[in-house]
DNA sequence: CGTGTCATGTAATCAGTTACATGATTCA
DNA sequence: TGAATCATGTAACTGATTACATGACACG
């Protein structure tokens, strides 16, 4: 089974709920996905392009934001059927690489408070990343309550609650462990 | 920062631990790490020469094997101060892209029963892995229960469990939820 | 008038997968 | 003898990141 391009669909994704510039688009993903989803500039404009060749998009340059040439993308009907028809595809499990989980399986080969304290650097980064998420499910909340896909959306964000959840409660027990040795 | 290539840390890591093969690496690889941790053979034998060429493993025809032709690999000094040195470096956070959320996400774009399917097939999944898992923890309390490292180990699969918990846990709410409505 | 942000993009490189190729050994 | 597994590898491709490049506009 080939391997197919997920950006796209990210994309269209987004596109299928309202239109937005490249920019716009990757500023949301980073601040309403980037739990779930990453894009970068690199792959973002040219899969821009390539959509747009393939009639899954369309464009056109807003005038109202002056001079500067900022390019609108709409989603078309044919990007919408793409769209659909990948939605009902069976979903391909992504594979993982948790590099601090690997140091901790080599942990034998660095001193005990080096472990500890990427472990602590661990549960900073996933405090940070909850605060975020708390910031978005209110501004959620409390901004777009009327949202006809607020339902979904508040799932993504149950995920990622659950999971940086998970993660917190073992750094905090593994800490433990380790000091307990 | 420049993105330092992650394969060869796995592979130094294991062979920190004993002697193998590249067909044992893999197999081990599979079997025991595969809960955080993925390679595939058309990463893994070109990176065992290049760590050989660097002179951070050794390799030699394994003859007791018979006339099938076995190299095993062992780190050498040098591979020992490049692992140890790479876990003392900082953990880079890895970024995600879960597909099956991205679809939730577009819940409003597929039929009820189908977005229900994607979860259920998560869920078997998660618990076939759940079942993989147990398994594994089994053999190496049962088998291995002296191993220098155990601890070590027995923290990664803490953290398999509990990742896979707690997505069971939301796929189940999720489902919920998601029939509620 | 200079720093930050808005805005779009490319080149070079590296990472990683899929599919294929080859051949020996084991065992039913 | 033919299927399964052991064992090692390559070619072609796709995915993804990093770093760089360019320029306009806003605002203090």
């Amino acid at each position: 089974m080939k391997k197919e391009n997920k950006s796209q669909y990210a994309i269209l994704g987004l596109l299928s709920k309202q239109s937005y510039s490249g920019y716009e688009m990757k500023e949301k993903i980073n601040k309403i996905a980037h739990f779930h989803w990453a894009e970068s500039n690199a792959q973002l404009y040219p899969m821009l392009k390539q959509l747009e060749k393939e009639g899954k998009v369309s464009s056109h340059i807003d005038l109202s934001s002056g001079a500067r040439q900022k390019r609108i993308y709409q989603i078309t009907d044919l990007g919408i059927e793409a769209l659909k028809n990948w939605l009902l595809q069976p979903v391909e499990q992504p594979q993982y690489r948790e590099e601090l989980v690997l140091k901790v399986a080599l942990g034998e080969h660095l001193p005990k408070e080096k472990l500890l304290a990427h472990l602590n650097d661990y549960m900073i980064q996933l405090e940070e990343k909850n605060r975020l998420l708390n910031n978005m499910v209110n501004h959620i909340q409390t901004q777009h309550s009327k949202r006809p896909d607020k339902p979904y959306l508040d799932l993504t964000y149950d995920y990622a609650k659950i999971i940086i959840q998970a993660k917190l409660d073992w750094a905090k027990q593994t800490i433990q462990k380790l000091q307990a040795v």
